[in-house]
RNA sequence: GCCCGGGUGGUGGAACGGUAGACACGGGGCCCUCAAAAGGCCCUGUCCGAAAGGGCGUGCGGGUUCGAAUCCCGCCCCGGGCACCA
């Protein structure tokens, strides 16, 4: 967790599965690893500090305190030797090697680039961290600025973090929003030459087969050529004035799809390579720096914004695609109007044909393009990693060496952001003589983004203790990948993107041997009151100290688990709670008022013989642990198990007097066994009562397999499809058997009488259905 | 616009293509109590019926099947993601 505030109930329940998973495989003989640790840099746990006055330092402590304080009271199993903080020097000693290791590696470098700005955080941002034009964290409009930052060099990535999703076992949606954010686009580059200028113009299209449909020519208002290109034209004016103007424009305004296309004629034309044809050049707001070349050929007959322009500007519109719909058309058909060559054929087959065809006259080639940007990773902010690097004027950019690692962050009292990195005003941190020259440097001043530190704090939980090494890698080897990873979808394209690059990067380097860190991925839903989402405006907030002190851990943590599947949001409902506290004090009262009357027994194993009421709950006892090690063994059904425990106790309720007391004592003893992942102490204490022994010793229970079976069942009569009487079977009766049987039952004769019979299906252990005409 | 989820009683939800509504909440009745709380027992989809039983029912309309909440086709509504990405 992020460690501002307190634990809130998303934090309740995540660990609360988490907790369930945990004692479930425990149980069943596997090594669990359970780890706990707080990911403390970053702007949260500044901002929060900023607000209460106090340093970073001080509240982020202090919020631990707090968080480890609410989950040793909610009885998470976790192994705290492990426990760490990515704000403590042991932890960032080893982000600063993993960061000099991409350094090294030419995955970390700097450059000057149009980048995000969020003028309230007073930093720059990574695009994962721009939601629609506005900071991922305090939502204002975000700035675009021409600066020298560092980046990691995802992009080399990108179509391994694509091709990989294929090998985990992830939510379908998450893997489409990283497949979108990649945004892999195959096409061609097709270069146009301005002949006025003598200039090649590279454009990327996804549609080469349109080429010969392409009648004008667009930039971006960023692009760098825009006004040199309609210099000396009669344009110019024109042109500056509507540059001008589309860069003051803010994201969202110029985002909006609904918005007429505007554009300015440059008076110049480039030559389309396929056919020479003549075509104008306009500069247009509809066209993104950003993405591609920053220009392209505008295609109106075969694509809506170009047809939309086309039609503002009275500009040709050409078919080369045949179909019957009106254009624009962006569908598939014959190419037409084209070229000899490629006129006739199937437009998807013309794709190749066409850029092979280019490609022969040099002009073009396929290529592939991505809405990937490199990772930007350097904050102006106070409270982040130190990025371990020397500014030298001689040497350039020189890495820290490792020997002196880590470079620690140092105590300041001016941390508030001012738009460049509080350190640079650290005079003596700042000079630092060159590793490499030992002439006077100055040390990077920027932090690293906070999602550095969390893209590979899973890979230090595994070996949290080691002081030589980020990490044996033998001892990473037996536990990578993580098994199961449990969190909340906000982090689908944000942390989740970056822990896998880190991944891929560090197994490259030979640090690692995992191409994947998380096989399995579970993303939880949220929890609402009154429908809405929690918060503190609203007045909304279910917090989960109260409900703690309230009823107890095990009903805050198995109601949260008993409300509904764990992946669906769920609204809080303090009725519901109240319904789980009762349940859970009925059960555990009726163990200790057995275990009182009858005593413990160590050995909890149903007898022979049984009969009766003692077969009926022995056996619901088998069929309970059946149900619910279904229901957690690869599925998340929690609240159908806890429902099948319910079950359980219910029948030991109602069959309390009639059973002997070694039937009871197994039964209640199976249900504490159960319910033990849920509600860990009530569980356990209940457990003990009956036993003498601790349920988390135990192995989890294995049904009996005789328990399971049975001599008759309820068979269903149905006929044509309806059910008609329910009759008594033999567990090993024949087909024609079953069918007499079904024939006997009063009302399905009363159903059947004076039809004919024409049809039987019969499915042995569950039903008969007569079709009767 | 495109891509994912989801739509089942008064409520949260349960159902390998095979008894729809498990379990729980809420509601009603009763027991215990001087009374209340707590606890216990029973009823609770809907309509017809005294009952036995029957009709109708899983967003809507079709289809496949002996049999569909579940599979297929076409819609509607809710939630989420992406979106001037060439």
């Amino acid at each position: 967790p992020y460690p501002s505030g307190e634990p809130h109930i998303g934090h309740l329940k995540v660990y609360s599965v988490g907790d369930a998973i945990a004692h479930f495989h425990r149980r069943t003989g596997r090594r669990v690893l359970h780890p706990m640790g707080y990911d403390a840099f970053g702007l949260p746990a500044e901002n929060h500090a900023i607000k209460s006055g106090q340093h970073p330092r001080e509240s982020t402590d202090l919020a631990i305190r707090e968080f480890q304080r609410q989950f040793r009271a909610w009885g998470i199993s976790i192994d705290w030797s492990r426990e760490f903080g990515t704000h403590e020097p042991r932890y960032y000693h080893w982000t600063q090697w993993i960061f000099l290791q991409l350094f090294n590696a030419g995955l970390a470098y700097r450059k000057e680039a149009a980048v995000k700005w969020c003028p309230k955080d007073q930093t720059v941002l990574a695009n994962e961290q721009v939601i629609n034009g506005h900071c991922e964290r305090c939502g204002s409009e975000v700035e675009a600025r021409q600066l020298e930052q560092w980046f990691f060099r995802i992009t080399d990535y990108a179509d391994r973090l694509l091709d990989d999703l294929d090998r985990i076992h992830w939510p379908e949606y998450v893997k489409t929003m990283q497949r979108n954010w990649i945004g892999r686009s195959e096409g061609a580059e097709v270069t146009f030459r301005c002949e006025e200028l003598g200039i090649d113009y590279p454009v990327f299209t996804t549609r080469p087969d349109t080429l010969f449909g392409a009648t004008f020519f667009v930039m971006a208002p960023e692009h760098p050529d825009v006004l040199r290109l309609a210099h000396g034209t009669p344009h110019e004016d024109e042109v500056r004035h509507y540059v001008d103007h589309a860069i003051t424009e803010s994201t969202e305004e110029r985002g909006d799809t609904e918005k007429p296309k505007t554009g300015v004629f440059l008076g110049r034309h480039v030559t389309n390579p396929v056919n020479g044809a003549r075509l104008p050049m306009y500069v247009a707001d509809y066209v993104l720096m950003e993405y591609g070349t920053g220009a392209i050929m505008a295609v109106p007959g075969h694509d809506e914004r170009d047809f939309a322009f086309a039609k503002t500007y009275n500009l040709p519109i050409k078919r080369v695609v045949g179909g019957h719909d009106e254009l624009p058309y962006v569908g598939d058909g014959p190419i037409v109007h084209s070229h000899p060559e490629f006129d006739g054929l199937h437009n998807r087959d013309a794709v190749h044909k066409i850029v092979e065809w280019i490609d022969r006259q040099g002009k073009g080639h396929a290529s592939v393009n991505y809405r990937l940007r490199d990772w930007l990773v350097s904050r102006q902010r106070y409270w982040g990693c130190p990025i371990p690097i020397v500014h030298c004027d001689r040497c350039g950019l020189v890495p820290v060496p490792e020997h002196e690692l880590p470079v620690v962050l140092p105590d300041i009292t001016d941390y508030a952001p001012q738009g460049r990195s509080p350190l640079a005003a650290a005079d003596e941190w700042v000079r630092v003589r060159c590793p490499e020259c030992g002439a006077e440097g100055r040390r990077e001043t920027d932090t690293m983004d906070t999602f550095v530190d969390s893209s590979w704090y899973f890979l230090r939980y595994c070996d949290a203790t080691n002081d030589d090494a980020a990490w044996d890698p033998a001892v990473l080897r037996r536990w990578m990948p993580v098994d199961q990873y449990i969190g909340g979808v906000e982090h689908a394209i944000l942390h989740l993107m970056y822990a896998r690059f880190f991944t891929k990067a560090l197994t490259d380097l030979g640090h690692l041997d995992v191409q994947e860190p998380f096989e399995r991925l579970f993303t939880q839903g949220m929890i609402t009151k009154d429908g809405a989402k929690m918060s503190k405006s609203k007045g909304n907030v279910v917090s989960p100290q109260a409900i703690v002190d309230r009823y107890g851990a095990d009903t805050a943590r198995a109601y949260i688990l008993f409300i509904g599947p764990p992946d669906q949001d769920a609204d809080w409902s303090d009725e519901g709670v109240e319904g789980v506290y009762k349940f859970l004090g009925r059960l555990w009262r009726l163990c200790a008022v057995t275990a009182d009357a009858i005593g413990q027994d160590p050995e909890p194993l149903p007898g022979e013989g049984l009969q009766g009421d003692d077969l009926a709950l022995a056996r619901k006892a088998a069929w309970a642990i059946d149900r619910v090690t279904d229901a957690m063994a690869g599925r998340f059904a929690f609240n159908s198990a806890i429902a099948r425990v319910m079950e359980l106790y219910n029948d030991c309720s109602r069959l309390r007097a009639n059973v002997a007391p070694d039937t009871l004592r197994f039964a209640l003893a199976t249900a504490a066994s159960l319910l033990f992942p849920f509600a860990p102490h009530t569980a356990a204490d209940a457990y003990h009562l009956l036993t003498g022994r601790r349920v988390w010793e135990e192995p989890w229970p294995f049904p009996d397999q005789s328990l399971l079976e049975r001599e008759t069942y309820e068979l269903v009569c149905q006929v044509n499809g309806k059910v008609r009487d329910r009759v008594q079977a033999a567990t090993g009766a024949s087909e024609d058997e079953l069918v007499a049987l079904c024939l006997a039952a009063p009302n399905v004769q009363a159903h059947v009488d004076g039809k004919e019979v024409v049809k039987r299906v019969v499915v042995p252990g569950k039903l008969v259905n007569l079709v009767a005409r």
